[in-house]
DNA sequence: CGAAGTATTGACTTGTTTCAATGTTAGTGG
DNA sequence: CCACTAACATTGAAACAAGTCAATACTTCG
């Protein structure tokens, strides 16, 4: 298991160096970055819907949901993002955002201009290529939870969600013998899944029943990972993710 | 409105300057590009999930759907397809295929080498950002799809499609004074919507009786565009389309 | 004409929501 | 250290939207 990485750069390099393996130029050109690093309290929007920004953002520490609202003002939240994470990655090339970034947890984020991201990718093929995948996994995410949402039921979806949060928190190197650390409540977890908080919750008795997770305030166990992946039909080559064979170890 | 455009290049060309004015290079760039031309009949699975294409499509006419399936052979249509859109794009950076590809009705599909796109994204950065943002829209299809289906009931969800629908052939000229032609049946309605065909079924009566919409075999029409997007808490801005006048007359 | 695909309708069942109450936990200030 | 509060989790009962099952009608086409 990794040390988890708190700073910006290597973040961003251990996630795209995970498919590709880049050269000193490559390297050099991301080391010269400007990133500027922002603090932010829980529930935060930080991007609004509407927005034009003109910078990206990586998440460095917490956690953070894109979310669109309902005319009644019901929130569905898009997908979660936890370190790593590029989830403005579009505003480089649509103007508009469609939807809301805002925090869970305290949230560290690390903004850097779209000029900047523009030379780059001008720069280095490679790069431009990795920026362009990472934006690619985003859509693969989006598919994963249609068929989710739509095909199956409350506790299956439950699990399917859990599965996909182990699975990338591994490949950050932020789970260890007791899991991870996952600050979304059931209710928000409900907002993401298109089910009542009580149905989650319910669904969340139904997977401890059988001996699959823990689930405790602000943190998740997987204690049978493959009971799990069953459970929830889950198909992990959607992330495309090149695993490490300690991330697997983890994972199971 | 523009006479429909059945060829390759015409509607690639339409499609990515609708964003960005392109100048003569980018014209000669493009009409480089060597289409190989198939003609599917329906029903044709033509990319399988788990395949590594080594070239990208355009559809230039009928309907395509991308679908993933649950253990039980269920079926879950994730995206719908029409003329100009290109529903591979992510396999230039992403080499596993996540989900299948599937005429709906006879097509003709045109297809190019990755090898020649690369070198295209290589040569200007203007085409390398239209089909990296062609790339991104589609996530925002995505988005919207998620909200669609975990947000609206069966009526609103489906008067929600057909908005997208509308919207969407507007953009190719395919919509005229009785609508456009629209080949999937309420069953596969059904599965793009994650709902049953009996529930499509009630849904369209509800829109029909409301005088929303006219719905045949094979033919939809709109006839009341402003209740219809009312209805569906439809906000088109996700299409990140820069439709014309003559478009957005024609849809209303 | 017959056959296959598609659309429509009604009766019944079920998973999830809604509503409402109660329990638990963590943080705050007296 | 305990009382207080707010957020979060849990439980039960009733209501409802959509699913399931099953029969019938319409359309298209060989």
């Amino acid at each position: 298991m990794s040390p988890m990485n708190t700073n910006a750069q290597g973040l961003l390099e251990l996630r795209l160096t995970s498919h590709d393996r880049f050269g000193q130029r490559e390297r050099d050109l991301l080391s010269g970055l400007s990133w500027r690093i922002e603090d932010l309290p829980a529930r935060r929007i930080f991007i609004h819907e509407g927005d034009r920004p003109a910078q990206s953002c990586l998440i460095v520490s917490g956690a953070v949901v894109r979310s669109q609202y309902t005319a009644e003002g019901q929130r569905q939240i898009l997908s979660v993002h936890i370190p790593g994470d590029m989830p403005d990655l579009q505003s480089l090339h649509i103007g508009r955002m469609d939807h809301d970034l805002e925090t869970v947890s305290a949230a560290r984020v690390a903004f850097v201009p779209h000029g900047e991201l523009h030379r780059l990718c001008a720069a280095s093929t490679h790069l431009n290529a990795a920026f362009w995948r990472e934006s690619l996994i985003d859509a693969a995410l989006h598919r994963a939870a249609i068929f989710r949402n739509a095909q199956l039921d409350a506790d299956a979806r439950l699990a399917h969600f859990l599965c996909e949060m182990q699975l990338r928190h591994s490949a950050v190197g932020l789970v260890d013998a007791d899991g991870f650390d996952f600050p979304l409540s059931q209710e928000l977890i409900g907002e993401v899944l298109g089910l009542t908080i009580v149905s989650i919750n319910r669904a969340s008795q139904t997977l401890r029943a059988r001996d699959l997770i823990r689930m405790q305030k602000g943190h998740i166990q997987v204690l049978d990972w493959d009971g799990l992946v069953r459970y929830a039909q889950f198909d992990s080559s959607f992330l495309h993710l090149r695993l490490g064979d300690e991330v697997l170890a983890a994972a199971s």
